[in-house]
RNA sequence: GGGCGAGUGGCGGAAUUGGCAGACGCGCAGGCUUCAGGUGCCUGUGUCCGCAAGGACGUGGGGGUUCAAGUCCCCCCUCGCCCACCA
């Protein structure tokens, strides 16, 4: 932990804490623990660290024994006690599980996990049936890593670190539903996570009725000729009365939402798994290790997510989410909207380059085209011999000395090599090579030749694209590297000229860049169809409309977002719940052999194969030899089968588990419809009421759990189109952290400060502000704040230090604030050293009351938005009023106290019930009401307004609340000072805004 | 390169959305308590000039709108996050 103050020992050794000064360098709390303070004049009743545990140790045991945060559902297992709540409004406050870490909490991770039961404990006192509970995201490559290094099983590991985390959290005081607690590791709870695989394996996408339905119903409608099997599986578009049942099996598992494809992963050979993007470091390299990482086709369960762009897409404006977030969610989907056109191949009749566009407003300056390097086309098209005359440009530098087809593989062979990091690195300098082939513009009949390049990527469009090296700066670019021609067809408006130093008539090939903007179209005219003179808008409909016409394109919209690769050679995660009989092919289990359990094994280590090796991956999984072969009766009398040896990503347990806190216990299904319906459908979109986490999950999780929500919508096992109606993004916690000459970070605490510098072990490092965590060396443990402060006091710090949403420097120093801030409350109310109270039922004086009811107000207020900083501000004002008024009268007035006590509740709730039952109420006031104001005490009798002359304050003077705009003038006018500078000048304007201020204008 | 967000005292941050900039807290200074250190309590604390009264300046920089700008508009600078050859 940071340390502040210098612990030294004085000649009778007593222990001395000496303030860290500049020469004093590092220094330790003074409130280390109890047993080693002077305690001789700290008085018994302070409100101190140690009477803090006490406290808290007490109302935590309470809580439990009296089941205080146990919610009750409407009907099922937790049905009991809802009678007594049964008129209350639910609310479903929700945090973003956490991944149970093996070193524990850092005192950044609780900020979310604080606010919320800040807000949670608030609405409760509102009179809301509040559901708020924590579970965890347990499988993860971590585990697995530590039992590999270990020996350790990962479910030993993981467990004891879930106890922990509870430990930790408990002790934060946290306002949670125990019972609701699911680990994403239980059998209990994976189950279900199967149990959607196979939802999802078992649905298709029905795009005339723009939603998911079963794909039993698919097989009716085609077994019944009312849908034509239409496949990448069917290539000949046979009816479905001529397929073989086989046949008919592939087309079936073509249409399912969930199903097997050969991707381009991330495959890293030396942890022997496929990786997501975000464990790939900006250098191409395993987040894990630091191994190289390769692009390979491998097999791999794909989920279907492309098929809700639109809907993921359109139903973020029923949301009420940070834009940010939204935004950043709408350019991972980002749809394009443009028009896909055929280019006809030369001398290949009926071979087409379809290519996608957003810009067919340009279609007549379309000079050349450019196709993936993967391109399936590519091997269609490519000639044995280059054309006559083919420039010499154009095969550099790929295609010198070679044909056609050696120069595609060349190329093939150069991109392929290339991480995607490199080509980043190299400034995205334009490389590609000719093919040999032409196509024909469809417009002017131009003869176009064909390329590749790695500019152009597989997985976006149709793959391919027709270059505007006039109007696109990444063909312009490329253009000029290979000297092909460019043809200007939108006219850039004359300041675009100017401002090159061109004339106005220059041509495109001698434009310094493409001109990408809007203007008139020119030299884009044939014998049926004109675009000059229109602008891009009315251009593009008139070519759509003419393409369509002549059956050379149409409208069509891209995204961007890919399907979702399903797969991960890893042991510690769900099993699929697929089996593959002795021919190869897939078959989904029957619910009732779920869960498909992991087996036990002993051996984690990954296959590591060597960095180039060929060899298909194996999971640790397929080692289990005894798991993995099994003979089963699928309805074909009992045959051999070979489990599927994936397991699912991390993802997959964190989309749904806000519904399994709904009804955990239930074994019969996901979630009871009747509860599920009760927490979960009120509001515009439905969904969880308050949604709090971390912003890095803005696009992944968020999108995947949206994903997964609709397929469940759609067929029917949830009600409402979203899961998360508000999302809030918490803040991160940020602290110093240091780096010595060699960039190594080295452990905060054990830093000090010396005249402006830092200096770890006697040698000089450089301070940063970074995240607070392990990785920077910076972390500081809450259980260290508990023991020196209390957790009443880390939750009140946390609080305090800003909005939630904003990120903030953590500051052990800055603790001792709110911690005062406790203690004089508690002194207000209690004697330091009998312990009695001293809370006196004479009323308040009016003032007094005035500002207590203005502080409801203000809290209220607060709370609602979040806004916990400034609530705890007016309470601490409340606060040094009410020391005053003990200070003043020897006693303080109980209507202000009991009022304090329930308005801390939510923030400080140990503190509170102790002082609560030290009142003499009874029970817990986790449901006692929250004051209200009285809205008569709100408003002064009379208020002071500034008086400006030219805009500058020059006085002040009080006026009755409900003065009238001449009474406000009058009255600065008869201000002393007011009139004095008044008096020879001559006023020109007065404003008066009543209430606020006074500004005489003079000239 | 593109997008989003943010720049307010020594520090964390307030400011009813155009109306007294700096609430509240930390730190710092002085005082009381104390042999002393610490704790606790009281007072002060944006900068500059002034003994004071008071005055000038002041929300990253420059310009503008307005009786009035931290807040609205234009240009620029810095930092953070996200995306990054997406046709």
């Amino acid at each position: 932990m940071e340390v502040l103050y210098q612990l030294s020992y004085s000649p009778e050794g007593r222990p001395r804490y000496q303030r860290g000064s500049r020469d004093l360098g590092p220094v330790r709390s003074p409130r280390m623990s109890e047993s080693v303070r002077p305690s001789s004049d700290v008085p018994t009743y302070r409100y101190n660290a140690a009477l803090a545990n006490e406290i808290e140790a007490k109302w935590q045991d309470r809580w439990d024994a009296a089941h205080t945060f146990w919610t009750p559902n409407p009907t099922g297992d937790l049905a009991d006690g809802f009678a007594d709540v049964a008129d209350r409004r639910k609310l479903y406050v929700l945090d973003m599980f956490p991944y149970p870490s093996g070193v524990g909490l850092h005192v950044g991770h609780p900020l979310g996990y604080i606010g919320t039961d800040v807000y949670a404990r608030y609405m409760r006192m509102q009179g809301h049936n509040v559901l708020h509970s924590m579970g965890y995201d347990a499988f993860g490559l971590p585990a697995e890593q530590y039992a590999v290094q270990t020996g350790q099983h990962p479910r030993a590991t993981t467990e004891a670190n879930i106890a922990n985390m509870r430990r930790q959290l408990r002790a934060l005081g946290l306002g949670h539903d125990p019972r609701r607690s699911v680990a994403t590791t239980d059998p209990d709870y994976y189950r279900w996570t199967q149990w959607i695989f196979l939802r999802l394996h078992g649905a298709w996408y029905d795009d005339a009725q723009d939603r998911a339905r079963p794909i039993e119903e698919l097989l009716e409608e085609l077994e019944e000729g009312t849908r034509a099997p239409d496949s990448d599986a069917n290539p000949d578009a046979l009816a479905w009365i001529d397929l073989d049942a086989g046949a008919r099996r592939a087309v079936v598992d073509s249409y399912r939402l969930a199903y097997l494809d050969d991707a381009l992963v991330n495959w890293c050979p030396a942890l022997g798994t496929v990786l997501s993007n975000e464990e790939v470091t900006a250098e191409g390299r395993s987040d894990r290790g630091n191994h190289p990482v390769f692009r390979r086709p491998l097999t791999q369960w794909m989920l279907r997510i492309t098929t809700y762009a639109d809907r993921l897409l359109a139903d973020l404006d029923l949301l009420d989410w940070p834009e940010s977030i939204k935004l950043m969610q709408r350019n991972w989907i980002g749809r394009s909207v443009g028009a896909e056109v055929a280019f006809p191949v030369e001398e290949h009749a009926n071979v087409d380059i379809d290519v996608f566009t957003t810009r067919p407003d340009t279609l007549f300056g379309a000079t050349y085209m450019v196709l993936a390097p993967e391109h399936p086309l590519v091997d269609v098209i490519v000639p044995d011999q280059w054309p006559q005359d083919s420039p010499f440009e154009w095969r550099a530098t790929f295609g010198l000395d070679k044909l056609p087809p050696e120069a595609v593989a060349s190329y093939r062979e150069f991109a392929a090599q290339k991480s995607e990091l490199e080509r980043q690195a190299e400034g995205h300098e334009k490389t590609g090579v000719f093919i040999g082939a032409f196509a024909k513009n469809p417009t002017n009949g131009w003869n176009v030749p064909v390329f590749i390049a790695d500019y152009v990527l597989m997985g976006y469009g149709t793959g391919a694209i027709m270059a505007v090296p006039a109007h696109d700066q990444r063909d312009f670019e490329f253009a000029n590297e290979f000297d092909l021609p460019v043809a200007g067809v939108v006219r850039p408006p004359d300041e675009w000229f100017a401002a090159r130093g061109l004339d106005t008539d220059a041509p495109a090939s001698e434009w310094p860049e493409a001109y990408t903007g809007d203007g008139v179209g020119m030299a884009s005219s044939n014998d049926d169809v004109s675009l000059d003179g229109l602008d891009m808008a009315a251009a593009k409909d008139r070519i759509i409309g003419w393409l369509e016409e002549i059956g050379a394109g149409e409208a069509a919209v891209t995204y961007k977002l890919r399907d979702w690769l399903f797969s991960r050679q890893r042991y510690w995660g769900e099993p699929f719940p697929i089996v593959y009989d002795t021919e190869g092919v897939g078959h989904a289990l029957p619910e009732s052999m779920l869960p498909v359990e992991l087996p036990d094994i002993t051996d984690f280590e990954p296959l590591i194969l060597a960095e180039d090796d060929g060899a298909l991956p194996e999971p640790p999984l397929a080692r289990a030899t005894d798991w993995v072969y099994l003979q089963l009766d699928l309805g074909e009398g009992l045959r051999e089968y070979r489990r599927e040896t994936n397991t699912m990503p991390q993802w997959a347990g964190s989309c749904w588990y806000y519904l399994r806190y709904l009804d955990p216990t239930n074994g019969a299904t996901l979630v009871d419809p009747g509860i599920e319906r009760y927490w979960m459908g009120e509001g515009r979109s439905g969904g969880v009421d308050l949604y709090v986490g971390g912003a890095e999950h803005a696009v992944l999780h968020l999108l995947y759990a949206r994903f997964w929500h609709k397929v469940l919508y759609d067929l029917g096992h949830v009600s409402t189109p979203e899961p998360f109606h508000r999302l809030f993004n918490q803040g991160t916690i940020t602290a110093a952290a240091y780096t010595d000459d060699r960039g190594t970070y080295v452990e905060a605490s054990q830093v000090e400060e010396r005249d402006g510098s830092w200096f770890h072990d006697g040698v000089e490092v450089i301070r940063h502000d970074g995240k607070m965590g392990k990785s920077l060396k910076n972390a500081v443990a809450p259980d260290d704040i508990y023991r020196d402060y209390g957790a009443d006091t880390l939750r009140l710090y946390e609080m305090f230090t800003g909005p939630l949403d904003a990120s903030r420097p953590w500051s052990t120093q800055d603790i001792v604030g709110v911690h005062k801030f406790l203690q004089r409350f508690w002194r207000n109310v209690v004697d330091e050293d009998s312990g009695e109270l001293h809370v006196t039922d004479v009323p308040a004086d009016d003032e007094t009351r005035r500002q207590l009811h203005k502080t409801i107000a203000k809290v209220r207020d607060d709370m609602a938005k979040l806004e916990f900083n400034t609530a705890i501000a007016a309470l601490m004002e409340l606060n040094n009023r009410l020391t005053r008024v003990v200070q003043q009268e020897g006693s303080a007035p109980r209507e202000v106290v009991t009022a304090m006590v329930l308005m801390l509740a939510p923030l400080t709730p140990h503190v509170a019930e102790e002082l609560w039952e030290r009142l003499g109420k009874a029970g817990s006031l986790a449901y006692a009401d929250f004051p209200e104001p009285d809205a008569g005490l709100l408003v002064d009798d009379t208020v002071e307004v500034p008086v400006q002359i030219n805009g500058k304050v020059r006085g002040k003077v009080t006026v009755p609340a409900d003065a009238s705009e001449a009474d406000h003038e009058a009255a600065a006018r008869a201000d002393a000072r007011v009139a004095e500078l008044l008096a020879g000048a001559t006023v020109r304007k007065v404003v008066v805004v009543p209430g606020r201020m006074v500004n005489f204008v003079v000239g």
